[in-house]
DNA sequence: TCATAATAGTTGCATTTGCAACTAAATCAA
DNA sequence: TTGATTTAGTTGCAAATGCAACTATTATGA
């Protein structure tokens, strides 16, 4: 039989175990990018993912961004009444059918993504600066598949990596 | 010069954006054990982490534990307080310093340790179950790496690896 | 030895979060 | 039509979080 040899380890220990060190991590992470946002541009972590996917596809509806960025609806309606009463996104309610509202991003808004984007990716590349690409590319597959497991129902991994 | 190959991606798509992943495959993750513990033995997360640092090492002081889990003093200090209402832990305090007061499980506090201890640890092994054992070092590896990035102050990850 | 500073832990509070319940509009079926 | 369902989005609320301020005890230093 399998000994233990496929088992990351039969005691445990908190700083060794999987959920625990992915909790610290990404919590670290979005702490520090979050300060960075919120610092310079008064931007919560919802509001700058409306903004992000609106800034790679403008005129999405509240629920297309809360299925994007898989916020639940009220959060996504809160930060976006938010976003546009800072006129940084702009809503234009459907009129075919009118419980819709296409959400764009504002010139302000734009100027807020061009901002903010070259910095979130700066500090992408500043955390993966110490891996190599292919190292980088075997995380993000790693992630991929631990995604999957993680949250099965979720087909929004595997059809759109490159 | 490197013309774009160390960089993961210049367009920014969420989807593709570590920080967001991280949360994402966090979140998941979380909340899937949460349940687990939470419907089974009402113990939330944070009062887990505390059991599970007394189950390694009992005796130790809320600092201590905060230390440990990565939790905030007030939050450690409320979670213990619960789990000693519910006779999961006891808190003996320190003669020499009356500050201090050691935390240990209890009798039914070892029980529920027990009890949750495998299904923690066969959650993480269905998480890694598509990762081969050198995939899963790798993970482990990586995320390492990332966490002294992220959190260059924490010493906790180097020195304690096996 | 007495005032000041440091440490352990707790309490209070304002914000965030997640979820359920709600309104409004559109669709479906009789 | 019109009554029942479904869908889009909002509002309300209870619980979770994070942080600052507080109490109690110990250490420091004139």
């Amino acid at each position: 039989m399998t000994k233990s040899a496929d088992h990351p380890q039969e005691t445990l220990r908190l700083d060794g175990f999987l959920p625990y060190r992915l909790s610290v991590l990404s919590n670290a992470v979005s702490r520090k990018i979050a300060d960075m946002y919120e610092r310079e541009f008064d931007i919560s972590i919802w509001q700058w993912r409306i903004i992000a996917v609106l800034g790679e596809s403008d005129g999405l509806t509240s629920t297309e961004v809360a299925n994007r960025t898989l916020m639940d609806k009220p959060a996504v309606s809160r930060a976006a009444a938010s976003l546009t009463e800072r006129n940084i996104i702009s809503r234009k309610s459907d009129d075919a059918d009118r419980r819709k509202a296409e959400l764009r991003l504002t010139e302000k808004g734009r100027e807020i993504y061009a901002a903010i984007k070259p910095r979130a990716l700066a500090y992408e590349r500043e955390l993966l600066a110490s891996l190599s690409p292919e190292e980088s590319r075997m995380l993000h597959g790693l992630l991929t598949r631990l995604s999957h497991i993680a949250s099965p129902d979720r087909n929004l991994w595997s059809e759109t990596g490159e």
